[in-house]
DNA sequence: CAATAAAATGAATTCGGTTCATTTACTTGT
DNA sequence: ACAAGTAAATGAACCGAATTCATTTTATTG
């Protein structure tokens, strides 16, 4: 039950931690020693805080999760489809968003299932990317699945990049497995990166794909 | 320093655990649970023992879901490759490996990064495929990156799977975004799923793509 | 039956995220 | 000035989960 209130209003001290800070903060960790070290005990020390101080700004871990990949967004560059032809905005954009996300491999199966309304970043670059495609003259139908399963394969391959360089090391069963092992030898003698060379054969291929079929006009 | 070695030999007790049975359960539990309650306590006590009991078996919890993806694994079938033409055999062993993914999406981070090496039956399913594209014609040096770009897509629409159906609800922004919410719009009329329509769209033409360049005959 | 050794136990450790009662410090109305 | 009010910060505690370790159990074998 609330007293019927008289009393005069105060104002709170003043913050010393904000979101702004408390995200930069965070992607500065994230970003220098990766996510395994990343802690909120860590994180609140490299903030000169208690650790239960954050709490009082974000609600879990998770929030936060969220608010450093709505930052992360930010560095994914669409201003490419503004000056170049679909095909090639397409790949530009789809191979700056695998390298970002890259480098944070964790905030993957976050953002896969991220509401968009939770992420304004995140809905502004979906919007440019309609854009070009409805520009494009792709069926307005086909715009959102071809969003997406071009997002699923930058997704993958950007998990695809944590693997090791040896990943595909048969020397144990060759005698089990002559086609596999051969091709991967006749893959290493390229001399080209395994996940590089994926990302930009699927990728094309796919963009291909995906732009050949139900051209509106 | 060991003694000289004159103590008669013994033999241990009858085992209670065995691979096969920690890990069955495992999959058990985690088939019929999920993964988010599935923890070393739970499974002791499914097995009858003491979560410590465990770790005379395994050497972590990291190592049985390596031990529980192989088991996953035989669930994919490859013998669709012997009766049926390149294409239509890669999309529906394409399929078949998304959704029983799909239901194990906490293994995705981890397969993806797994040395083949650590897991016969990824690699017998690799040797398949491989041998599949080999014959086909395709050139020897793509076919590791065929099967890696065709994986990511797959890892990558198998995570996709589990995003909220209105994970695309622009209630909110819709002013902002006119062209993404229209599209999203348009997507939705079709009344298909978009998960399974992007993925659907996006295995065809990737597949298209890759089988297209290159054939070395 | 005595020695052996793997297996299982249960208590303890560690580490992280999170909660909560309490204190701090700033603002505002009188 | 000052009393009241409030959000912020503190520090101790809580909790869940993985993992370790000293000890005990039990099957086996010479």
């Amino acid at each position: 039950m609330a007293e019927s209130g008289t009393r005069r209003a105060g104002r709170p001290r003043k913050a010393v931690l904000t979101r702004e800070r408390i995200t930069a903060n965070a992607l500065e960790l994230v970003s220098d020693d990766g996510y395994e070290s990343f802690t909120m005990q860590r994180l609140a020390k490299s903030l000169g805080v208690s650790p239960s101080a954050l709490y009082n700004h974000v609600d879990s871990k998770h929030d936060l999760m969220q608010w450093i990949q709505e930052l992360v967004m930010t560095d994914i560059d669409v201003t490419i489809f503004d000056t170049t032809p679909l095909k090639d905005a397409l790949m530009q954009w789809a191979t700056d968003y695998r390298n970002i996300f890259a480098r944070h491999i964790p905030l993957i199966p976050i953002i896969a299932v991220l509401p968009v309304s939770d992420s304004p970043r995140t809905l502004g670059m979906y919007e440019r990317v309609a854009q070009a495609l409805e520009d494009y003259g792709l069926a307005e139908n086909e715009i959102i699945p071809t969003i997406v399963a071009l997002e699923s394969f930058i997704f993958g391959s950007a998990m695809d990049t944590a693997a090791p360089h040896d990943i595909f090391d048969t020397t144990n069963h060759q005698d089990l497995t002559p086609h596999f092992t051969q091709a991967v030898a006749a893959q290493r003698n390229t001399q080209i990166n395994t996940s590089d060379d994926s990302f930009q054969r699927g990728l094309s291929a796919m963009i291909t794909g995906l732009l050949a079929t139900g051209r509106a006009s």
